[in-house]
Formats: structure tokens, sequence, C-alpha cells
DNA sequence: GGTGAAACCGGATACCT
DNA sequence: AGGTATCCGGTTTCACC
């Protein structure tokens, strides 16, 4: 069930920490016109009833060695054969997102690697484990990423 | 210039910070092998070398109110006009990312709306705003997203 | 770059409204 | 549910290696 009740207040909570995850909760009460406390209270609430999945760092990718990003999207070769494609492609670390889609296509996928080489073996690593076609859509250049949406 | 000297123990570090970016520098120290102060250190240099970008909490849009994600795909119905698309669709808040892509169509984007009605009028003010044409794939379901990927 | 100590500030909790 | 007071642990800075 949604629980659907996410007030003002909380909305804001949510959008100033999805823009900066370290916020101290003096901060966020300076910013909510609530004391530490209150804020500590709701932070916690929200992350308990998993509105808040998680806190992380962005890293640069290029920088890190990892320039090429791509999006691929595949389609079963056998049909008749169970698609338990996402759990046999869990554990290949190049794929940063995986996501079921409506179309022709099954599963749409964001992968990162060093070089086109590096590309070429992680696509015939899915081929290979999910019996699957794919299709590749190189990133050019990246305008922005994960940019907060809350309304 | 691509400073790639990034060495295990930073490696490390923004490992850590990427899945949780809330770890605290005595923390990522025990991790580590580090004094606190030496890992404060690292930390606010990778910072200032920009190879942490920043800090997020990942947000439950389902909860939120935003179930519908989507992917759109954009090309220019005008190629002689000036492509000046991201400056163009940058203040509409339910794009999540943008990026130039390779392939017959030029940019792509991920978006996420209440209904699919949200949706549609979303559509229309791209194509408008931008003079493209779109071309879009509905996520089914998300079975992982921004998962850390940093080799 | 690293350590360890000291001052300071934020997080967590208990209690009251 | 929010505020106030308190305690503890984390952050930050600095002198030294």
């Amino acid at each position: 069930m949604t629980d659907s009740a996410v007030e003002s207040t909380d909305r804001k909570i949510l959008q100033l920490l999805a823009s900066d995850g370290r916020m101290s909760f003096t901060d966020l009460g300076k910013a909510t016109g609530l004391s530490t406390s209150a804020v500590h209270q709701r932070v916690k609430r929200l992350e308990q009833r998993g509105l808040i999945q998680g806190y992380g760092a962005t890293v640069n990718h290029a920088e890190l060695g990892l320039p090429l990003t791509a999006f691929v999207s595949i389609r079963p070769i056998d049909p008749s054969q169970p698609d338990d494609c996402p759990d046999r492609i869990r554990d290949i670390t190049e794929i940063e997102s995986c996501w079921s889609v409506a179309g022709t296509e099954a599963y749409l996928l964001k992968v990162r690697t060093a070089t086109p080489a590096a590309l070429e073996d992680l696509l015939g690593r899915i081929r290979n484990v999910a019996n699957v076609s794919t299709r590749t859509t190189i990133v050019l250049s990246t305008y922005y990423e994960n940019r907060p949406v809350t309304d």
C-alpha cells in the first residue's frame, strides 16, 4: 500500500537531503523551522518508512577511469525459456542500473566501462550468461544525472 | 586532463562513501586502517579534486507520488536550426537525467511523473519548448538503480 | 601524508509540554 | 509531535613526525 500522506515538512526534508545527503540535523532544522530533535525524529521515520532508501556519494566516473557510459537494450533470444535475466546478470559489476521496460525490448541496462574494448567484452558476457540479444546506445555527454525530482 | 592516479586507499574510501554517503570519518578510518584525521584530509581532497561530486539521499519516488518512470529519446525536427535542446529543457523539473547519445536519436532523458496523463503533458512541453520529436519507453519495474560502479 | 590531542559541534536520548 | 537539556561521539584544526 502506498502510504501517501507525505506532508510538506517531510517533503522539504527529503528535497534537502536529496541534494545534500550530509546536511546536519541542525541545518535541516534551520531550513524547516524545527528543532534538531524534531528533524531527527522525522528523518528516522522517513528512513524506516522506506521513503529514504539510503545515502550515497556521487562519484566522478570519468576521473575514476570509467569514462564510457552506455545503455543496453535487451531482448531474450528464446521467448519460450524462463526469463530470469535480472538474476543472471545481477553480479556483473559494470551494470549500474537495471529496469524492465515496455516496448519491443524487455530490459534496459545502464553500464560503465573503461574502454570500447571493455564494453565489447561486457556485452559478450551479458549475451552469454542470459541468452539474449543486445542493442547498445553510447552516451556522448552527460548534461546531468540523478537530479533530485521530488515533485 | 584526467589526473588518473587514484590509488587504492582513495578508491576504497570512494567505494564506501558511494554505498553509504553518511559514513563517519571514524568508521572510514576503521575500514581503511587510517586515523580519523587522515581520512578527513583524503575526503576533503577527493571533494576538491571533483572525484566526489556531492552527496545525496536516495528517495523512494513511488511512495512520494511519482510512480511512473520513463525514458524519452529525442530527435530535433529541423536539423538546420541551432541545437540547444539541453538548455531549453533544463528547467523542466520532471527530468532527472539528460544525456546526448550516439545513434539515430540525439538525446536521452529519464523522467518521473505521477500519472500517464502527467507524462503526456510533459512530453507536450518537451516537444514545444525544444521543437523536437520524442519516443518514449515506459519503465515497468526497477530492479536496481545507481548501484555503485567504481571498477 | 601520517599521527594524536584538544576544542568544538552535531547526533542521540530522556524527559517534559 | 515538538521542544529543552544532556551526554557522548564525531568533526575539525593544529602542532609534530
